[in-house]
DNA sequence: AGCACGCCGACT
DNA sequence: GTCGGCGTGCTC
């Protein structure tokens, strides 16, 4: 059977000698720069190699798992020194347009194959050791869950009734299908709480009525994904889910990804690691909250799951919808070009009013306690007294209020009143955060928020003896302080990392002001994400200027979707007639853009106005930019190794008037963890031009490199293509 | 990434 | 003398 199988796909009967080899290529999960070829007998692995098979094969003196990316039949190297595969895994090979993704994602982003594809493969795969008997646990696992499922899913309330404005962007995303065939991209934009969830998984809906198709639901952070998951469940009791996000265990998502792989899951909901997962059947994507910065992976290779996701869809010729209620720049202008669609939701589902902006002028003196005002805090407090005013009367309501200060911690530095000591971190460039006891360990202490270093808190000044140390700033510790001594009776619940580290994570907490229990919230952004709250009458922004002006000109992008996405916490579940609630942004500069945009709720002005901007200054996403990392021992290695790289490239001929090269300058936070970073920035207007630049550095780092780090600096060095910060 | 090989310093 | 530090090079 095997031998047949070889002669026929060999063309003839030639004897064993005369057989051409089979020689496959295998790339690995190591800093190898290409894959390494092993002879494949058939005879002996049953099957004939196919690209996309995983293989275990030895490798120097141990044995790796790789993937098979290349199957020929001779071999650049010496092919007497060739070893030959050991084992095949008990799965099929990744589905071809994948492997088209993978190719393109690989040399997009500057980096092998196999630090392309490896990554997003599961732990549980790459052992080889227990193929043996995958197969029969993952059917016991299957057959334990399906019972589970069972009790789940009864009672739950199925499909949403959809308002006249969610059917009409329903019925235009269904009728569109014809007309636009395969590839189309859509823009679903509508403000926070007008029901985009539900149009797009009625949409869903009309996919799925094919038996075989995959769809691919991705969302930008692993705690939005329960809601959801239950939504899901409770439209597609009858197709398979599986969800697939780093915080699955290893088991259950070497389950799902096989599930997946093999077309068995019908949805694929998760983060961005989902986007990398081969989807034989694959028909459709949706990308929620399509502007979110988590969307890019920030260590090893940086791509954007949603550009990937993009780049699929049109390969695939399937279509991609794209959803926000501040979309990205990029997307929104490609909407506004006709590039993609744009379906609007501009009403809010259950006919709640749209929150009430309040810029509070923190200048303005009549917005500030006065001395022997009545209720004036004993500290000074972030808390103006209009602010106060208003959560006062919020509670009078009986209604909950949200209040944001993005720092955890109580104070963001401790300092010396004698000699200005600063509690600077040892090891970066970067102060050591003041943690009231109980947030970390069981007193109080010092904690740096870059490398987790962690200090007891000093009873005399380091420097200069003195007892008189005192804390500059205000975290949400500080912050919570202050709220219980100025509302005495109010109960006061602090969510950040660290409170919900003490609870059992932050869903618990989450629990308690769904339950009532909670008059005041405080806390960072990450109350501000995805969760419906039904009763906040009033949120809170007490250092929203603190992002606004920074060395990155995405800053107030971000800063605009931020806020946007927290007004839309206010009055989510407000019924017709009432109150939608209100924000209160503290600003010391009530005129800034972002923040009358913001008034008038006038998210496409500020859209066009920024685009305006970036278009008159050359800034993404009218040119492409990548950055080069530099680490190294001192700051100066490492600027000196960035300046040697742009000398080589002025040199070869690379830097034109088509392509600029900035100067190397530190990063933001130089010093992390003992080594010191800079960066330098290449832009230029064309997307090939920039890409055969980073193909010229990649090329001449590696040949001086072992892995990314320099052989004569010994400076780590890393291609970041598209970033998001800069 | 591992892992071995190799060439220098301070110890039973 | 040798144990072990980590710089260097290799893995089909």
């Amino acid at each position: 059977m095997i031998s047949t199988d070889l002669s026929t796909s060999k063309g003839g009967n030639l004897g064993q000698m005369m057989l051409k080899p089979i020689v496959v290529q295998v790339v690995f999960d190591k800093p190898l720069a290409q894959g390494f070829d092993y002879l494949w007998d058939a005879e002996k692995i049953g099957k004939l190699p196919e690209i996309g098979n995983l293989v275990e094969v030895p490798l120097a003196r141990s044995k790796s798992v790789g993937l098979v990316i290349k199957v020929s039949d001779h071999s650049d190297f010496d092919i007497k020194k060739l070893k030959s595969v050991n084992y095949l895994a008990p799965l099929p090979a990744l589905d071809p347009s994948m492997l088209r993704l993978i190719n393109f994602a690989s040399q997009y982003y500057v980096h092998s194959l196999g630090e392309t594809i490896l990554p997003t493969i599961p732990q549980m795969w790459k052992k080889s050791d227990e193929w043996g008997q995958i197969l029969q646990k993952i059917e016991v696992a299957e057959k334990k869950k399906a019972k589970n499922k069972a009790l789940v899913t009864e009672g739950l309330i199925t499909k949403d009734r959809l308002n006249p404005n969610q059917k009409e962007a329903l019925d235009a995303l269904i009728a569109n299908k014809e007309k636009a065939g395969g590839f189309r991209a859509i823009l679903l934009q509508g403000q926070t709480g007008s029901g985009k969830t539900a149009v797009f998984l009625n949409w869903l809906a009309d996919i799925l009525e094919d038996e075989s198709a995959q769809v691919l639901l991705l969302v930008p952070e692993i705690n939005l994904t329960p809601q959801l998951e239950r939504r899901v469940n409770a439209y597609f009791p009858e197709k398979k889910m599986v969800v697939l996000h780093s915080g699955i265990s290893e088991k259950k998502r070497g389950i799902a990804w096989y599930e997946a792989m093999t077309g068995k899951a019908k949805i694929i909901l998760g983060t961005r690691l989902a986007a990398l997962t081969s989807l034989p059947y694959l028909s459709a994507i949706v990308v929620d909250e399509e502007h979110d910065a988590s969307y890019k992976q920030q260590d090893g290779i940086r791509y954007s799951a949603r550009d990937l996701a993009i780049w699929r869809a049109h390969d695939l010729g399937i279509p991609i919808l794209l959803s926000s209620a501040t979309p990205s720049l990029e997307t929104w202008m490609a909407a506004q070009s006709g590039r993609y669609e744009n379906i609007r939701l501009d009403q809010r589902a259950q006919g709640a009013a749209l929150p009430k902006v309040h810029l509070i002028n923190t200048r303005d003196p009549q917005n500030q306690y006065s001395p022997g005002d009545v209720g004036a805090p004993k500290q000074k407090s972030l808390i103006t007294k209009t602010l106060a005013l208003a959560i006062t009367k919020n509670l009078e309501a009986k209604k909950q209020s949200l209040i944001l200060i993005n720092r955890r911690g109580f104070a963001p530095v401790l300092s010396c009143n004698a000699c200005n000591w600063l509690s600077k971190c040892t090891q970066c460039s970067t102060y050591t955060v003041m943690h009231k006891a109980g947030s970390i360990g069981n007193k109080a202490l010092l904690n740096c928020h870059h490398c987790g270093l962690v200090k007891s808190i000093p009873s005399f000044c380091p420097d200069c003896g003195n007892a008189d140390l005192k804390t500059l700033g205000h975290g949400t510790q500080k912050l919570e302080d202050a709220i219980e001594e100025m509302w005495p009776n109010a109960s006061v619940l602090r969510v950040d990392i660290d409170s919900s580290r003490k609870s059992k994570g932050a869903e618990a907490l989450f629990q308690k002001i769904h339950e009532g229990h909670v008059d005041i919230i405080v806390g960072t952004q990450m109350i501000a994400k995805g969760h419906d709250y039904q009763n906040i009458g009033l949120v809170a922004v007490l250092d929203a200027d603190s992002r606004l002006y920074s060395a990155d000109f995405r800053a107030a992008e971000r800063l605009f979707a931020q806020l946007v996405q927290v007004a839309g916490r206010a009055g989510r579940a407000g019924t017709d007639g009432e109150d939608g609630g209100a924000i209160y942004i503290e600003t010391q500069y009530p005129e800034s853009p972002v923040y009358q945009y913001l008034l008038h709720h006038d998210v496409d002005g500020f859209l066009a106005f920024t685009a305006n901007e970036r278009e008159e200054a050359k800034l993404p996403p009218c040119s492409y930019q990548a950055l080069i990392h530099a680490e190294g021992k001192s700051l100066e290695k490492a600027i000196q190794f960035l300046n040697e790289l742009k000398q080589f490239l002025r040199a070869r001929g690379v830097i034109t008037k088509e392509l600029k090269i900035y100067d190397p300058v530190p990063k933001p936070i130089m010093r992390v963890a003992g080594s010191e970073r800079a960066q330098l920035v290449i832009e230029s207007m064309n997307r090939k031009t920039l890409q055969e630049a980073l193909e010229v550095i990649d090329q001449h780092l590696r040949h001086n490199s072992q892995g990314r780090i320099s052989k004569t600096s010994r400076v780590r060095w890393l291609i970041e293509r598209d970033p998001i910060a800069i």
